[in-house]
DNA sequence: TCTGGGGTCCTCGGGCCT
DNA sequence: TCTGAGGCCCGAGGACCC
């Protein structure tokens, strides 16, 4: 038996788009587009001006450029994204330490021992007011007895989008424990988390539209859809038993690129490789974690996409070891004949990871090249030092 | 209109071991 | 010796999320 929790879930507004508003006033009021500027970029997050004509996440830059010409367009800062995330998490540990981050602007929190006598509704709005007064910046709250309730209670606490910018939402939303069947039983089948385009045709060609729907399913139609179905209909019957979980750390670490233009043949995409192993090696040093396994992504002219994959006898964190795996994984594919994305992942992540030593490691045992690299980078930069053959005129082998 | 980049999780088949 | 069952790891792919 498990007590009953009180979990909240908060949304930042327009994330991205809104940092930006927040660092360049002038941009307020006007429609932002955050996300990839070339040819073939998405948006990353639109201002509410600009979603009130349409645009959304995710959509393909061209198409919302159409839509929104007179859309301010920034290619966004990573960086300073993930600055302020912090902040805003600070704000929430503030709260609880039970805070679980979503991503960059999303966070799960349970609240079930810091109401103090206190209502939830007077908890969200009481956070929402530190976040708008400390950080300048907007957010949505839900509150609810499990993470699906509360995740979707955000939903509905959201502004909506108006020529105007913004209208305002109720900013809070709880729902209670007796409301959940019937808060959750309205909603459209999609909007359960799980339930993409795949699933919800399938649900839907056996007549499942709402989550109520889903619940009122007979057991022998459940059972034949197998584990994840079992689950899917419990979390419409209201039956969500996953805890926060604070300190979650990353499972793999992986770098990928659009080609602005397709390229041809392993030596139009080595480069980029060795630029990627080179990335994700120093991630991987930052975090202090080492790689078991090494996957390579290709995407295709017609989008198909493969991935292969190698693990690793021991553990690595080093640049020139990914990259030496990479390129023989890259060996046993057509490159031929046009790629439009190329990526490096790691995966298997070890905790401090102590590395065996091979033997072509004899020449720089213990990665004391790439830490070299490192120190240089934070004191004089990202682009102090890199590898010769992501430069002009670099070679593409490693002197030895 | 033409589809990003960062991920997580699940499934399935094959190999290997008990 | 043969045949499974079951567990586990690996590799590939797919669905999904923000």
């Amino acid at each position: 038996v498990t007590r009953a929790r009180t979990i909240l879930h908060l949304d930042m507004d327009a994330f991205f788009a809104s940092v930006e508003v927040l660092d360049a006033p002038a941009l307020r009021g006007r429609p932002v587009l955050v996300g990839g500027t070339g040819a073939r970029g998405v948006v990353a997050s639109a201002s509410y001006e600009a979603r009130a004509v349409g645009v959304h996440a995710a959509m393909p830059m061209s198409v919302a450029r159409r839509r929104c010409p007179d859309a301010v367009v920034l290619s966004g800062r990573h960086d300073r994204y993930a600055e302020v995330s912090g902040e805003v998490m600070a704000v929430c540990l503030d709260v609880t330490p039970l805070v679980e981050p979503l991503s960059l602007d999303e966070a799960f929190l349970d609240v079930t021992g810091a109401l103090r006598g206190r209502r939830p509704v007077d908890v969200g709005h009481a956070l929402r007011a530190r976040v708008r007064t400390e950080l300048g910046l907007g957010c949505s709250v839900g509150v609810g007895p499990t993470k699906l309730v509360a995740k979707l209670a955000t939903e509905a606490a959201k502004p909506r989008a108006s020529p105007q910018g913004a209208l305002d939402g109720l900013g809070v939303v709880v729902v209670e424990p007796g409301e959940v069947q019937q808060f959750l039983h309205a909603h459209p089948i999609a909007a359960l988390w799980g339930v993409g385009p795949a699933m919800r045709a399938r649900l839907e060609r056996l007549g499942v539209r709402t989550v109520g729907d889903l619940a009122a399913l007979p057991d022998a139609t459940v059972r034949s859809m197998g584990d994840s179905g079992v689950a899917l209909v419990r979390l419409a019957q209201g039956h969500d038993d996953r805890g926060v979980v604070p300190d979650r750390r990353a499972k793999s670490i992986g770098h990928e690129e659009t080609f602005a233009t397709d390229r041809f043949g392993v030596d139009e995409l080595l480069p980029v490789a060795r630029r990627q192993c080179d990335a994700v090696a120093r991630r991987l040093r930052r975090a202090e974690v080492g790689a078991r396994t090494v996957s390579v992504k290709v995407r295709y002219l017609d989008f198909r996409t493969v991935t292969r994959s190698r693990t690793l006898p021991s553990p690595t964190d080093r640049s020139a070891h990914l990259f030496e795996v990479v390129e023989r994984l890259l060996a046993g594919l057509q490159l031929d004949r046009g790629v439009r994305l190329l990526g490096v992942s790691c995966g298997s992540l070890v905790e401090g990871a102590p590395r065996q030593l091979s033997l072509d490691e004899a020449g720089d045992p213990g990665g004391s090249v790439d830490r070299v690299v490192d120190d240089i980078r934070s004191r004089w930069g990202p682009r102090a030092i890199g590898p010769g053959s992501s430069h002009p005129g670099g070679r593409d082998r490693p002197v030895r």
